[in-house]
RNA sequence: CGGGGCGUGGCUCAGCCUGGUAGAGCGCUCGGUUCGGGACCGAGAGGUCGAAAGUUCAAAUCUUUCCGCCCCGACCA
């Protein structure tokens, strides 16, 4: 641990008279640069943004795009510090891959054209198309297909920390969405699925003590693939309003899962038999939704209606684009990327209305699966019908009748639409029980996602041709997995979880400093000297010092250190005529008088206790 | 990309509706008094009012276009 705090600051091991010079001049808060806030920024919404500017952390430089000043440089180290270790620990080897890429490795995995507007490009002066890398899944291929030969080699773990560039088309919430960041990203190359299950598995606890170090509390859900590809993946969620996605959970089993993933335990609807045996068409005047036909005479609840969605899908592999009719049923909402990933799809989107009269020959509001197919081909299209899962079974139903102002009712599911078929669909809703479980419920949270891993398979090494030989001599593709942190998630998502009305409140691991010895008054030559002493006693400890020689009012130097929030303070005040000082601590408020002869392993104990 | 808001000293904002040539608080500099939870008094420095074009005798203020930033939605490995 001492040599890794060593690695941390490179000039302390190497003199002590480097350390002394450089420490005294630097860790000064009269020398420091931290440009602290009065007053909130106007731009700044999230608690984050807020602090991280008051307490002159970051500066912003354009949307989504940030300067680190030495606060939270100090912060990003040790993040980092944490990544390293714990990368190292499961056997990863450090690389640093470059951010600029050609396009020619992006078209091998048929991501120049996937990743769509969300990649910066530019070109070079001879006209050549590059990229700034969004994640290095390519490039760290191309480095396997060329020089992994043999099974023998295998497994391999590699990582790198490294900017990654998104132009995101909405940035926001400060360091939440932003458009250039710092990733941890991590790749396993395996020879087989066990192989990659295991790889898996050791992200997933490296994963665990990383968000624990780093004083995080957080959920591990399914997630949906997306656009990387691959069988399975597990995202880490710190639960918080300033996060942008959507978890469920359960309290009774522990199931958590985004709900792009979530599903959830419905009650049986048992239907009374159809009176007829074929749909019957009824005028429906006026009746554009859902609500209003529960309540047209002759209509139906809505979990009775069965609710028709017309979309559009770009196929994952060959970006051809088709149309898709969703059903659900009325009173459910459909998930986008459920229907996405149903689909094989690597986007969708609702059909325009145009696209909508031209398919089925009428508006929506009026749409049912019945007949949708021969309508469909009258028109010159196909259509594929998908059905949730929850309409299995049903029957009875009424639905649009593909006709104007027109419904159907006695609509029995498989017999008269057959779905071509059937997935999860919908978007769960809290309250709702649990599937994995008998006796809980679900509950929905804003959460924001702080770290993601995937198994991708054999997507990148097929498509890229990365393949070695196996035990039995038969060239088989690579299996791979990939991993990825955002290193200013954890620092934002840590103040969102740790702050007060007076600042943040680091957690230990993190902290830029351990401990900040604030001088009351530094124009008295015993709180002064008492405070040097201290100063350079704490960093011969091993602990990182700020000293607050400012010449300023202890309230000021008392709510700057607040602001910032380092851990401890330690207060040299009047109480040094009796050779004692305060140790404050940051999180609980609690402040007490102690000995200046034992100051200093009271709090190498107390800081060193969270590493 | 759709909707909304905003751009005025370093920061937070007023002034704009009703044109007459720029203000406050905080911060900063200097002097003094203070000195354990963002002190007080006095004296200062600091702004092509986002950019361009237009209207006008005159534009921070009115008109047009553009740029930038924030929020909601869409989107989001």
């Amino acid at each position: 641990m001492r040599a890794a705090r060593a690695r941390q600051c490179p000039f302390i091991p190497l003199a002590i008279f480097a350390t002394r010079r450089l420490s005294i001049t630097f860790m000064r808060w009269s020398q420091f640069f931290i440009p602290t806030l009065r007053e909130d920024p106007a731009d700044a919404e999230v608690v984050s943004h807020k602090l991280l500017l008051r307490a002159g952390f970051v500066r912003q430089l354009a949307a989504g795009i940030y300067s680190y000043l030495p606060l939270a440089e100090r912060v990003r180290l040790k993040i980092e510090q944490i990544l390293r270790e714990e990368m190292d620990a499961i056997g990863g080897q450090e690389f640093f891959l470059p951010a600029l890429n050609p396009r020619e490795i992006w078209e091998e995995s048929g991501r120049w054209t996937v990743m769509g507007d969300n990649m910066f490009r530019l070109k070079d002066r001879k006209g050549a198309d590059l990229c700034l890398g969004m994640t290095h899944e390519e490039i760290f291929t191309a480095i396997a297909r060329h020089e992994l030969r043999s099974y023998k080699q295998l497994p391999q773990v590699w990582y790198q920390i490294q900017t990654k560039f998104r132009d995101e088309p909405r940035p926001k919430s400060g360091l939440l969405r932003v458009r250039q960041f710092i990733m941890k990203d991590a790749y396993s190359f395996d020879v087989d699925q066990a192989g990659l299950d295991k790889s898996f598995k050791d992200q997933r606890e490296a994963y665990i003590k990383i968000f624990t170090r780093c004083g995080l509390k957080f959920a591990i859900v399914e997630a949906s693939s997306g656009a990387m590809g691959g069988s399975a993946s597990n995202e880490f969620m710190v639960k918080t309003d300033a996060g942008e996605d959507l978890i469920a959970t359960c309290e009774a089993c522990g199931y958590a899962a985004n709900l792009e993933k979530a599903t959830s335990r419905l009650p049986v609807i048992n239907d009374e038999p159809a009176t007829t045996n074929a749909p019957e068409e009824f005028p429906t005047p006026g009746v554009r939704t859902i609500e209003d036909l529960t309540t047209f005479p002759g209509g139906a609840s809505a979990e009775r209606q069965i609710k028709t969605l017309v979309y559009v899908g770009t196929d994952a592999n060959t970006n051809e684009q088709s149309f898709v009719l969703a059903l659900l049923r009325g009173d459910h909402p459909l998930h986008e990327t459920k229907l996405a990933d149903a689909l094989g799809a690597s986007q969708v989107r609702p059909a325009h209305p145009e696209e909508i009269r031209d398919l089925l020959g009428a508006s929506a509001g009026s749409l049912g699966g019945v007949g949708a197919r021969q309508q469909a081909k009258r028109a010159g299209q196909d259509v594929r019908i998908i059905a949730d899962r929850a309409l299995q079974g049903r029957r009875n139903m009424t639905t649009g009748a593909n006709k104007d102002e027109h419904h159907l009712r006695g609509v029995e599911i498989e017999r008269d639409i057959r779905p071509d078929s059937w997935a999860d669909l919908r978007t769960i809703a809290s309250g709702e029980r649990c599937l994995n479980c008998e006796a809980g419920t679900l509950e929905v949270f804003k959460a924001l996602e702080v770290g993601h891993i995937f198994k991708l398979g054999t997507k990148y090494s097929v498509s890229m041709g990365a393949t070695i030989l196996d035990q039995n001599g038969k060239e088989v593709p690579i299996v791979m997995g990939s991993y990825g942190i955002g290193v200013e998630r954890i620092m934002a998502a840590a103040i969102e979880l740790h702050h007060d009305a007076d600042g943040i409140i680091w957690p230990r691991a993190i902290a830029p400093f351990d401990v900040v010895i604030t001088i009351t008054n530094i124009k008295q030559a015993e709180m002064k000297d008492a405070g040097e002493r201290l100063y350079a006693e704490l960093q011969r400890a091993g602990l990182d010092v700020l000293l607050d020689d400012r010449d300023e009012r202890a309230g000021v130097k008392f709510k700057d250190a607040d602001l910032i929030g380092i851990p401890y303070r330690i207060t040299v005040g009047k109480k040094i005529a009796e050779g004692a000082v305060e140790l404050f601590d940051r999180a609980t408020k609690q402040s007490t008088d102690v000995g200046l002869d034992e100051v200093v392993r009271r709090v190498q104990g107390l800081a060193l206790a969270g590493r």
